[in-house]
DNA sequence: TCCTTATATGCGCATATACGGTTGTATTTT
DNA sequence: AAAATACAACCGTATATGCGCATATAAGGA
């Protein structure tokens, strides 16, 4: 019941839908999250380990890098096609859509640019 | 989105969850609601409208009664099977069990009797 | 060993959400 | 008409959640 929650609770926030939809197009590090998205690196960092800890997610680790990708059996059990349908419901959305031609231009490198952006 | 969002919003509470799988049983009003859950009855109208705004009930009025029931067709485009996985990832919980004892010996009658109870 | 880089995390603030108690409203019963 | 009822809305409070800033951790290279 409380992983149920859990789940679901993942799920009901805008930034971590966003984050699926990104990493359903290819796996991903966290800078590259946060520049497709256009926020934070706590905010990527932070998002993507509530959606690891429900389940959704697997993390790959290469050098510095933690690389991020969908789980397609996680959820397998009891929400076979949750993710699926999330895709399909995400689908034809404004943000959706530019998150993913930001993704295209993202290059791994770190919280770093984020700086410099800011000066 | 938004309402993607607000749909697993409304599955990312436990009360709410119990709700659902009660509603499976049968239609129910506010007050067998708050029997079969041992909830207050604010707790049971909130959590019943909650459900209802993001898309998974129906609700029927019958003189002093609100009779509220699953809407198998309310997320049918995006989520078909979400309710039936609901339904099948509480099965064998302790909590939901109990819930649907509960319910069998509930009857049609309001806050008056938990005003009741409470003296 | 020291420095840079990518990621994670502690902290504080602002906001969102849940809850109980009470009140309001509409409808039925007496 | 008055009382009882079923439910929803409002209010204050406690807790949860999200965010950014600053800092910690961890890996790799000079």
């Amino acid at each position: 019941m409380r992983d149920v929650v859990k789940a679901f609770k993942a799920l009901s926030d805008e930034t971590r839908l966003r984050i699926l939809n990104i990493l359903l197009e290819r796996e991903c590090c966290v800078c590259e999250v946060m520049q497709a998205l256009a926020i934070s690196q706590t905010s990527a960092s932070r998002n993507l380990s509530a959606l690891y800890d429900a389940g959704f997610l697997k993390l790959r680790k290469d050098g510095l890098w933690s690389l991020y990708s969908i789980d397609q059996e996680g959820m397998k059990e009891y929400f076979p096609d949750l993710i699926k349908s999330v895709r399909k419901a995400l689908e034809g959305n404004e943000v959706v859509t530019v998150d993913r031609e930001r993704l295209k231009k993202a290059a791994r490198v770190g919280p770093g640019c984020a700086r410099q952006q800011r000066k």
